[in-house]
DNA sequence: AGCACGCCGACT
DNA sequence: GTCGGCGTGCTC
């Protein structure tokens, strides 16, 4: 029977929906296109919008409408889709259950490269020399080159090699040149490491596997080994075929995370994370789309690859902020990987040394299994002291007793990592002759001085100053020297400790790509004193680490908000954890002036259960969460008035749940902003009122900007 | 969000 | 007469 020539394949015109890519919060609704090419639910089309084309997502085809003059789409990009069914489903509930815009939430899952907004241009792509078979004669030269160079090759390399006769060889057809994308292979593989697991750790894992729950919260003191816990079941999963997601907070403790599982799991594995650029995200992305890898690390735009077959999604410090994310649609990716988890019927592990008050919340409640590896793989928990700093002599903000500490320690060879969770020099610059602080044009926050740099930061919007040291209202050149950062620390204990090696670690340090791993490495081999803010609380995991020193430790409690006991408690207690984890004793140094507080009280016992009823209390007889669901509602304008204006007017629309404010947050580049906290029982009551009361903005025609966050996790940014 | 359409004031 | 102010409304 002869086989009908493809053109005989007649493709009717047929109608479908597309999302289309734009700013406009209006326009979050399918518009309908004629398409008379073969097309899929989840592809992207290009098609006319208003004056000019767009890029949007096919939500749906076959369909019908009553709207005139319906234009055709004039492109169809993908000849596959892009989003599979799973992830379709998914962006949908995520629209609904954020009230974001559907295709913002498209967006947000796919990597940069394949963004509707984007075209496949974006993807990088080399030229390589391919060998051809050919008639051709050629010269006995040419014979040569072309039996010496082994094909496929760079084309820029075959053109250094051929030099002269490249063009020849590719005229007479025995070398073709082809565009492929451009594919940076990431993830070296090393040796498989040597590996034994304590009874606790045992326990765990057979608990995990032999249950038939399907959300764990594995609370484990820092440095009892949860991530050989994560390995282990990793490989169990790896063995039946299946996939694992392994979630890492922001890029940090990733360089060790990644070294460790490319070191159990070779080349097998895929990385996402916010540093990689487009085309390496792309690369990754497309390694798990083609099933070439099987296991992801990644921070959380990862719960949103194409995976087919989940066994295991394992994340680690779960009660991590980067876990949410900051713009919208504002997801928490706990929520998103327990929708992904419905579909693959995978097991979800949740660890961490100092659980979120919601998931221990959940887990005392039972819904999620509480596994527990209460004792380090070395048996010793650091010690705890707290330095009195109404008692202390102290110079300029830190003990004698520290230095002291610091000193002892140095002297027998061991390292230090001193805690102070603030960068820049001077946070508050304010002039001793006409008494000036130095604000932020846009935020109206004082400006931290950056002594590196000499330019004075807005550590809200990132916005920088050149500072000549000069009062640009009195033209002063005396400032008070109010409190300290971390150059400024670095500065003091170079002169305290001249012999020895400090390394500074923060957000200004680290900009460089690759600068996290070279300052850990150099710390490791040859540092004495490691000086940083939050990002030296965590995961961090050095032998000859036994003394740590937390200055300032007030600083995190005192913030204006419900969240700031469990932060606080989150940050000293992780910081703790960095001494002695190998077999010296560690000993951690707070100081502060509250040493009655309970969250002190409860670090310096590393009792966290006691923390979390304490906590609890206060959470409950403030109805806050875990007792009540949050969502706050941020209007945006450049006058101040019509802010409070239209929020004044949703306050009354919202007069049937909790709400609080408005009040005036700190203002941005885009204007002045005023605040609304809504309160209620149930997450449907909110979800549902929120939803209303976005379609009543909608109905306002103001342009007054509102920002919506559902759940958030802290009041203050 | 853009951008066109449209309806009124001050200008060569 | 016309250039241009930005209020209103639309995008399949």
């Amino acid at each position: 029977m002869a086989v009908m020539p493809f053109f005989y394949d007649i493709i009717r015109t047929m109608k479908i929906n597309v999302y289309v890519e734009t700013q406009a919060m209006e326009l979050n609704k399918p518009f309908t296109y004629l398409c008379n090419e073969q097309v899929y639910v989840g592809c992207r089309v290009k098609v006319p919008f208003g004056y000019k084309d767009c890029i949007g997502i096919v939500t749906e085809i076959n369909v019908t409408s009553s709207v005139q003059n319906l234009k055709e789409v004039k492109e169809v990009i993908d000849r596959t889709p892009l989003l599979n069914e799973e992830l379709m489903n998914l962006a949908k509930w995520m629209s609904n259950y954020y009230v974001a815009p559907l295709i913002s939430c498209y967006k947000t899952m796919l990597p940069p490269a394949l963004k509707p907004s984007s075209t496949y241009a974006s993807i990088v792509y080399e030229s390589w020399a391919f060998k051809k078979e050919s008639q051709m004669p050629l010269t006995k030269h040419q014979q040569e080159l072309i039996q010496s160079i082994s094909f496929p090759i760079k084309a820029s390399e075959f053109r250094k090699i051929c030099k002269s006769c490249a063009k020849a060889l590719i005229d007479k057809g025995y070398v073709e040149i082809r565009q492929l994308e451009k594919n940076p292979k990431l993830v070296s593989s090393s040796v498989d490491s040597q590996f034994s697991l304590t009874k606790q750790q045992k326990d765990a894992i057979d608990k995990i596997t032999q249950s038939s729950q399907t959300y764990f919260l594995l609370h484990g003191v820092t440095g009892s080994g949860k991530t050989e816990v994560f390995l282990q079941l990793a490989s169990q999963a790896l063995q039946q075929g299946k996939q694992v997601l392994i979630l890492v907070p922001e890029i940090g403790l990733t360089p060790m995370m990644i070294e460790r599982v490319s070191a159990r799991f070779g080349s097998d594995i895929a990385i996402y994370h916010s540093q990689l650029n487009n085309q390496e995200k792309y690369s990754q992305y497309k390694l798990v789309k083609e099933n070439k890898v099987k296991i992801v690390v990644g921070t959380r735009s990862s719960i949103f690859m194409p995976f087919s077959n989940l066994g295991y999604i394992l994340m680690d410090e779960e009660h991590d902020s980067s876990y949410k994310q900051d713009n919208s649609p504002r997801y928490q990716t706990k929520d998103i990987l327990i929708q992904r988890a419905r579909v693959h019927h995978c097991k979800v592990v949740m660890a961490s040394a100092t659980p979120s008050l919601e998931a221990y919340a959940r887990a005392y409640k039972g819904n999620y299994e509480l596994v527990s590896l209460n004792q380090r793989v070395n048996q010793k928990m650091p010690d705890i002291h707290l330095i009195d700093m109404r008692k202390e002599k102290s110079m300029n903000g830190l003990s004698s007793t520290l230095i002291q500490k610091i000193e002892q320690c140095l002297s027998r060879k061991e390292q230090v990592i001193l805690l102070l969770n603030r960068r820049g020099y001077l946070p508050v610059v304010k002039c001793s002759t006409c008494n000036e602080v130095m604000t932020c044009p846009d935020c109206g926050i004082a400006l931290t001085y950056h002594k590196d740099s000499q330019s004075l930061i807005c550590h809200c919007c990132g916005r920088s100053f050149y500072f000549k040291s000069e009062c640009p209202k009195c033209h002063g050149h005396q400032f008070y020297q109010l409190g300290m950062g971390t150059e400024k620390l670095e500065e003091k204990i170079s002169e305290l400790f001249p012999e020895a090696r400090i390394i500074r670690m923060d957000a200004d340090s680290t900009r460089k790509k690759g600068a996290h791993e070279k300052i850990l490495k150099e710390f490791e081999t040859r540092g004495d004193i490691l000086i940083g803010t939050q990002m030296v609380a965590k995961g961090l995991d050095f032998a000859r680490v036994t003394c740590v020193g937390i200055l300032q430790a007030d600083l995190a409690m005192v913030r204006n908000d419900f969240s700031s006991s469990e932060i606080a408690y989150q940050l000293l207690e992780q910081a703790s954890g960095r001494a002695g984890r190998s077999d010296k004793a560690g000993n951690v140094y707070i100081q502060t002036f509250e040493p009655d507080h309970f969250v002190m009280k409860c670090v310096l016992s590393h009792n966290y259960l006691s923390f979390f009823q304490q906590e609890m209390k206060y959470r409950h007889l403030g109805h806050y969460p875990p007792y009540v669901y949050l969502c706050t509602l941020i209007y945006i304008h450049k006058d101040l008035n019509k802010a409070f204006e239209i929020a004044n007017k949703e306050k009354e629309f919202l007069n049937s749940l909790k709400v609080l404010g408005p009040i005036e947050i700190h203002s941005r580049k885009d204007g002045k902003r005023v605040r609304l906290v809504i309160k209620s029982n149930t997450k449907e009551e909110l979800n549902q009122k929120i939803k209303e009361c976005f379609t009543y903005h909608s109905s306002l025609k103001t342009n007054v900007k509102l920002d919506i966050n559902m759940y958030p996790n802290r009041l203050e940014d």
